[in-house]
DNA sequence: CTCACATGTTACTTACGGTAACAGAGTCTG
DNA sequence: CAGACTCTGTTACCGTAAGTAACATGTGAG
């Protein structure tokens, strides 16, 4: 039949397009986000014409290659946001779990938050957000999704969970960055900290009077 | 005399480099940051061999490019954060202070936020951390600063400091960057969400009960 | 057998970062 | 004044990487 045959061919074609992608993963994750279409492709042992035929451009296969990582990341990420336990518990397992994450496989969130120049060539003069990182997004509306549910936050509150999810995502990224380029201190102190900005510690400490000119 | 000649030449090189400089803004402004260097050197009536001479390599020039707008935020940032005014009110200053100016100027802050390839060719292999972002950076460590100076934090109070200055950052950052891709809401708004973020209303907020399966 | 099609290759074009080698103008020194 | 130095500028080139065109080969269907 026309159908099964089909049918085959797709899955042929699945599973080159899954074993493309470990290729590719493993180059990246050896050379860093700029590896070459000719790299991956000579450790996938075939040539780059094929990549452009299952992924169309660079773009694409990073793309890809992105969605793999981030799926498998939001996954781990709603587990923890999900847990039956106090919100405060909860707010700090998932702090760790992405904090574990990008400990655990730095090349591969260095990637995934700066795809660099993928789509160098066109894409000129438009705003700053399409381009960005799609992990930061995704992660920010899941975050978004679980409070604006959990979360009693009044009248405006879908608009304002929206607001925090994007807002708590980046503070966990952004301190993230600087903890694993510096390891300033232990995982559990960093996650201490942001769970006590997230707290509302910034607002309960005192001045400090000692302070120089002051 | 040796010296006011070399003053005078140090003076013609510098009011060369400002003119590069703008030049290589207004390309970048106009491309993007995926901006070439024979682009930019034709914007500024001349050729790419000169570009080299005064900036070593394109990190250079981008790097360059990213201290004037840095360097000017970073003084806008400081003066809300200065301001004699309660924490609260600082705080909000300080985001709108920011949001205003990714607002005024997309191009010029999706450059800051995403250098791209500037240092492709090399620099395979290292951890996440150096490549990143540098007005993220910049930003948090002088936020720190004026936290470790001004809050009471406690012993341990410094390096607090540094984690809550990278992750507010982060948020200010990861925040607007969705904000200005969707303007969901007025910047008013975003400020008031995110300062009430920080003040806590995550931890005062009760649970929804009429929530599904709940 | 032959047509259609998927899979693969080689060889090319284009664009960009970066560099070498050369050319002219002004200036300092013998 | 002659030559050396330096600053500014050029053209022409190299290496690398993205992306494409054209060609080769194997395989099942009619």
């Amino acid at each position: 039949m026309d159908t099964t045959q089909r049918t085959d061919q797709e899955r042929s074609a699945d599973r080159r397009r899954r074993e493309l992608l470990e290729a590719a993963d493993r180059v990246v994750l050896r050379d860093g986000p700029g590896a070459s279409m000719n790299a991956i492709a000579a450790e996938a042992g075939i040539t780059k014409p094929i990549l452009y035929r299952h992924f169309g451009d660079k773009g694409g296969l990073y793309a890809a290659l992105a969605k793999r990582h981030t799926d498998a990341l939001l996954e781990a990420l709603r587990a923890a946001l999900d847990a039956p336990a106090e919100r405060r518990e909860r707010v700090e397992n998932t702090l760790d779990t992405y904090l574990a994450a990008i400990e655990a496989r730095p090349q591969v969130y260095r990637f995934l938050m700066h795809p660099s120049e993928a789509g160098t060539p066109n894409d000129q003069g438009f705003d700053v957000g399409l381009h960005s990182v799609p992990l930061l997004r995704r992660m920010g509306e899941e975050l978004a999704e679980v409070i604006e549910e959990r979360v009693d936050l009044g009248p405006a509150g879908q608009q304002l969970a929206r607001v925090w999810g994007h807002g708590i995502v980046g503070m966990m990224h952004a301190a993230g960055d600087w903890w694993l380029g510096e390891r300033p201190c232990s995982r559990a102190e960093l996650v201490r900290g942001l769970a006590d900005l997230l707290w509302g510690r910034l607002a309960a400490a005192g001045d400090k009077v000692g302070g120089p000119g002051f």
